[in-house]
DNA sequence: TAAGATAATAAACAAACTGTCGTTTTAGTT
DNA sequence: AACTAAAACGACAGTTTGTTTATTATCTTA
């Protein structure tokens, strides 16, 4: 995919601008920061920016895009093996496996991430998000959405209220300081979308409001 | 609250004013509009914009503020009485009763609430109304999140999944085209998070995953 | 309905940011 | 060490910004 072996000042100023992106979405904030903003910030002149980027909405988009295909490749591509080595392993450890690896990959990129994800992110980087949930978690089995026979709810609401439900889980992880690992996250909320929140609250499943 | 009666110019100038935000962020989002645009799209003089707000995240912090004071006055101060409401009725059909003014409410307010939730909106706007979801589903019965002597999950989490998934379902119903009635919109989201999302997909609750 | 009040317009202003370009300097690659 | 490409520098016209002036239009209320 990529040809050339790459310099090592493009690595480095690309960092750089990456860096500052980050800093000035939590500082103030992607819609109120200039170019010269960010290039004052990763300590680059404002035209090397233009030499790499059409203007501040291009790197944004190539930072989410970056960030997108990555996961795809990362977590969709291994979503098979993942299902066949739970099949094989059989005991009941591993319900939660799928989501794991995002969880990884999440706190990989941790900072970018949460500035993403945060008050000051990006809402059409949410709703990125939202599509890649639901094709990760439903992809595998989606005669579940369509058949519904026996569903009490649209399927469409149905995507919509998991995908969401695990994107607020997300953003009160990557902000909070607690930092449970990848494993414990994955556990809470499989626990959550599988037996209900309410139940997963201590209350009963089925009747009690 | 509001001591003058008002000039008639007054509330024409800042209804367009509101209208072209709404269109400008559908259109190119809040960070690539710009003042001008604002002013040209509400056919107005640019000088009379600068003498109503600051600037234009003036703009958009008060029209955020007006749709939260106006929903906390609404739905918040009205949860006391439609629970003591319920509690005369007794029959099982309002236990969706509480989020039902909030989907009127939004119904309302559709296209700015639209704007504000929609790819191009604002998610500082999301995170406000994650906290106002929270205090409205959780006030009346904090203890639920706070005793959890046998919570599965952290309560943090529980909040945040829940209010998420509200979110969630909320700009799937504000985008979609298929207007269904405040109340169906309540049942379909009760019933997700009373009974599990994966029981209400038509799946047993608690074991197959 | 007329008088007084005030909101809106029009036009101009310096300041800042934008995107582009040509030249020079710096630094990485081979 | 020589070659090459990237980054820095400085300048450019074109926009947008936020403010201010004088003027016009319109609402309120007496």
């Amino acid at each position: 995919m990529n040809g050339k072996p790459a310099d090592l000042r493009v690595v480095r100023t690309k960092q750089a601008i990456r860096a500052a992106l980050i800093a000035l979405i939590e500082e103030k904030g992607f819609e109120a920061m200039s170019v010269k903003d960010i290039t004052e910030h990763a300590n680059i002149n404002r035209g090397t920016f233009y030499s790499h980027y059409e203007d501040k909405f291009d790197l944004m988009d190539k930072c989410q895009q970056q960030l997108i295909e990555e996961m795809e490749i990362k977590i969709i591509r291994n979503i098979p093996q993942l299902i066949e080595g739970m099949k094989q392993s059989q005991n009941g450890t591993a319900p939660f496996a799928v989501p794991v690896p995002l969880f990884e990959f999440l706190h990989d990129n941790k900072s970018l991430m949460k500035a993403l994800l945060g008050p000051r992110g990006d809402a059409g980087f949410q709703v990125k998000m939202k599509e890649f949930l639901s094709q990760a978690l439903f992809e595998r089995n989606k005669d579940v959405l369509v058949n519904g026979g026996n569903a009490l709810v649209p399927p469409h609401y149905l995507s919509s209220y998991i995908a969401s439900a695990h994107i607020g889980v997300i953003q009160e992880w990557l902000n909070g300081d607690t930092n449970e690992p990848p494993e414990e996250i994955a556990r809470i909320i499989s626990t959550m979308t599988i037996n209900g929140p309410l139940f997963a609250a201590g209350l009963k499943g089925k009747d009690q409001a």
